[in-house]
DNA sequence: AACTATTTATAAGA
DNA sequence: TTCTTATAAATAGTT
């Protein structure tokens, strides 16, 4: 999958296996989590590149003392797994959100707007006028109350100025 | 990926869950070994399905006993501890770009003008008169292709039906 | 870190 | 299960 066919075998080049490594890292990532979704299976995946670095997904599961206690006792492995899945859970939620709302804001400046229809941009239009408007207001509000509170003011310096005046004058 | 789009939940019909589970076992795995080949990478890769089948994938060059060696000796029980944090931190992260996210989508939607003052006021507004302006522009853009597409179609349904009414008077 | 031309994975159907 | 195939997703090479 990608511009070219690649073979499997070892990716001489070293930054180049890093960068494949971290792609390909996030791909499985994902489908792992995706099967452990889909499937209700449970999936531990951990993994070391070549350079030492460590990486791990585990399934949400409340069973995965068992899935480890198979091959060897790894204490208070369990508990943190399954704190951790969840973790990652929220992260993957979190970062989605913070997709879409990204692509709003986008559209409502303006950009991203090739996917639609002519209809979602009439609705589009509408809500950003509506919002406009509302801005606008505010800021009359914003303004009026500032010029309110500035003519009582000089209102208040007039006078005592004209008191002053004529004190001088008597 | 397939003949449509699915969303990630779990799967409520068993066979094909069953099926999937099936298929992207045989996927991941196979991604697995060509991480290991491409990367020299060592994977460890244990799933039980919901029905309780156990499947593996150990890189060629280790073993799960290895694996989970190097797991602790690489870790240890306080590097849980270490990437829980920085996992909370990513969380705390994204979670305060969301809440930024969202309160500039409320300014823009109207909402949640009140802390701003009269100068952020005016240059909210400028902004997002200028947006409404390309999503105005967009529509109309749209709207024109869409006009001049249906006008040529009109004119072509003349042009035939000119012809058929000339049949007939001939 | 993005982008995009391609390759690959896979959902649905048989 | 396995095959097929239209479509979605991943990603290799590039910028």
């Amino acid at each position: 999958m990608g511009r070219g066919k690649i073979e499997i075998k070892r990716i001489e080049n070293a930054t180049n296996r890093q960068v494949t490594y971290s792609k390909r890292r996030n791909g499985i990532f994902k489908k792992a989590q995706e099967l452990t979704v889909l499937c209700d299976a449970k999936v531990s995946l951990i993994m070391f590149s070549n350079t030492g670095k460590f990486h791990e997904f585990i399934s949400p599961t409340t069973n995965t003392k068992k899935m480890f206690d198979q091959y060897q006792k790894t204490l208070g492995i369990d508990v943190w797994a399954t704190h951790y899945a969840r973790m990652q859970e929220s992260l993957r939620k979190l970062k989605e959100i913070n997709n879409k709302l990204k692509r709003e804001i986008r559209q409502r400046i303006g950009e991203d707007l090739e996917g639609l229809s002519c209809e979602e941009m009439r609705s589009l239009e509408q809500k950003m006028t509506a919002a406009v408007d509302v801005v606008r207001e505010r800021k009359y509000h914003v303004i009026k109350t500032q010029t309110d509170t500035y003519k009582k003011k000089v209102r208040n310096l007039e006078e005592r100025h004209g008191n002053i005046l004529l004190d001088f004058v008597s």
